[in-house]
RNA sequence: UCCCCGGUAGCUCAGCUGGUAGAGCAAGCGGCUGUUAACCGCUGGGUCGCAGGUUCGAGUCCUGCCCGGGGAGCCA
């Protein structure tokens, strides 16, 4: 604990300098009288090279018995590499086994699959990919919250457990007992939005940054059944403001993981997307393409593209419809505003046009949708007839109606799945590999 | 939920038109003072996803089920 860490000491250590370190042994090379320990504590992609001479009180048979996974701590003289590959390297004065490694540890140096990897959640972490996504992973929240607050938004923290049927959108995760307990059917949330309204029209701007569940059968490599969302909401504002705001938000998160993560950025655009990390620099220094849902349409009609799904106005855009557009027509993120309201929820602002509503989704290159918002229906009338056309409860959203009459006024939010950014950013295929714990239908281990 | 592909050693995989199981890595032992996914030698290691069926004989062919992957739908 009070050693510092690898990151540090590759980073700043002085040739000559006394130091201790405490990891893991990613691999180890031992020759007659001599041993390479290449010891990671996850702070870095890169390891520190421990060199264990023979003249160690343990070398033989504790030190040159050690293999792959073994926590040791090192105090030795920080010296220069002779060797290749590495600026400075640990010479061992003294080699502590901490926690040895039973040898059926199962990662070995060659490459693992994904999947099987997923079957050791206890010890993926270990890895380099996932050490390196899970470091992303915080830069990236760290980011967020940083472009928020410097904005003056105020986190607030919504509900997990909830009495709203919100959206009526996906399917939900039924609390056993919340009947009982709460006096009322109670569900896991599918979204703060709702009640991120309620504290942007006291607070001005506000966001909500947490865990997010959907019972949906979806199998994809898109998907979560539990999954963590980024919900501003901001009280006097319109569409363009929430898409300028989303547009500075993806611009601002991505650049902090290009200048905060350079060493794991490089690995993923060697080992896991070639070109991600030029991808990421293109789309933080080009505006995004804007369009509205009626040209979307028809761009994809004049495409001369043999699509599988009819395109035609009214229908949703299609996942292959959506990549043509921000992978082939524009060739980076693109925003794509006033769908038709039949496609879209009950609670977004209805145009003057009567068919479409102030709706935009973000729209970018492998993953598709990452962001998806609204101007919300503000009037009070237009809202309950809405709610009434679509069959919903108004004794159930009371007091979502009654927001509209004290004080109501225009505001629009959106919400971004993080770990699609995370998956985006990292060019990792499978969102299972972007989350420490992948909750998915059948599957709930660790 | 639908369509397609797959499941063989701890891991990654090979195994032809059916004839009774293999490699690399990992592991164990030994060798080598400077390695970088080190290298060299030896050794151990298998209910071929599960259950039926066809056959003299099934890892291989057929049926059902389970699990994994890719795509679609739903969405973030």
């Amino acid at each position: 604990m009070d050693t510092p860490s690898i990151r540090s000491v590759l980073a700043d250590g002085e040739v000559g300098a006394r130091v201790t370190i405490e990891g893991w042994l990613r691999s180890a090379r031992h020759s007659k009288g001599l041993s390479f320990l290449d010891v990671t504590d996850g702070s870095s992609m890169a390891g520190l090279q421990v060199v264990a001479p023979g003249e160690l009180d343990n070398y033989d048979p504790e030190v040159r018995g050690l293999g792959t996974g073994a926590a040791v701590r090192v105090r030795g003289e920080l010296v220069e590499s002779p060797g290749k590959g590495q600026r400075v390297e640990l010479r061992a004065q003294e080699l502590e086994v901490v926690g040895d490694a039973a040898d059926d540890y199962p990662l070995q140096k060659k490459r693992h699959s994904f999947e099987y990897l997923r079957t050791i959640a206890h010890l993926r972490p270990r890895t380099n990919t996932l050490a390196a996504v899970f470091r992303v992973r915080n830069v990236a929240a760290r980011a967020i919250h940083r472009f928020f607050q410097e904005r003056g938004f105020v986190w607030l923290h919504t509900p997990i457990l909830t009495g709203a049927d919100a959206e009526g959108a996906g399917e939900l995760f039924e609390i056993e007992g919340g009947e009982a307990f709460f006096g009322r059917p109670t569900r896991l949330t599918v979204s703060g939005q709702l009640e991120a309204e309620i504290g942007a029209l006291a607070l001005r701007n506000v966001y909500a940054f947490g865990p997010t569940f959907r019972a949906e059968n979806s199998n994809t490599s898109r998907h979560l059944a539990e999954f963590w969302m980024v919900e501003p909401e901001m009280a006097f504002c319109d569409l363009r403001g929430d898409t300028e705001l989303a547009e500075a938000f993806l611009r601002e998160v991505l650049t902090a993981i290009l200048e905060e993560c350079g060493e794991d950025m490089a690995f993923f655009d060697e080992r896991i997307e070639k070109g991600v990390v030029a991808s990421l620099e293109h789309i933080v220094k080009t505006p995004f393409e804007h369009m509205t849902y009626t040209e979307a349409v028809q761009r994809l009609e004049q495409s001369g593209e043999d699509f599988e799904h009819l395109v035609s106005w009214g229908a949703d855009l299609q996942s292959e419809h959506e990549r043509w557009l921000t992978e082939t027509l524009v060739q980076k993120p693109l925003v794509v505003t006033d769908y038709p309201s039949a496609i879209k929820a009950f609670y977004m602002y209805a145009n003057d046009d009567g068919r479409t509503v102030r709706a935009m989704d973000v729209l970018v290159p492998r993953i598709g949708e990452i962001v998806g918002g609204s101007q919300r229906e503000h009037r009070h009338d237009v809202l309950a007839e809405k709610m009434k056309a679509q069959g919903l409860d108004l004794e159930e959203y009371g007091w979502y109606l009654e927001l509209r009459r004290f004080g109501s006024v225009p505001h629009a939010g959106f919400g971004l799945g993080f770990e699609r950014l995370v998956q985006f950013a990292t060019g990792m295929a499978n969102i299972r590999d972007v989350i420490p714990f992948p909750r998915v239908p059948g599957y709930a281990e660790f």
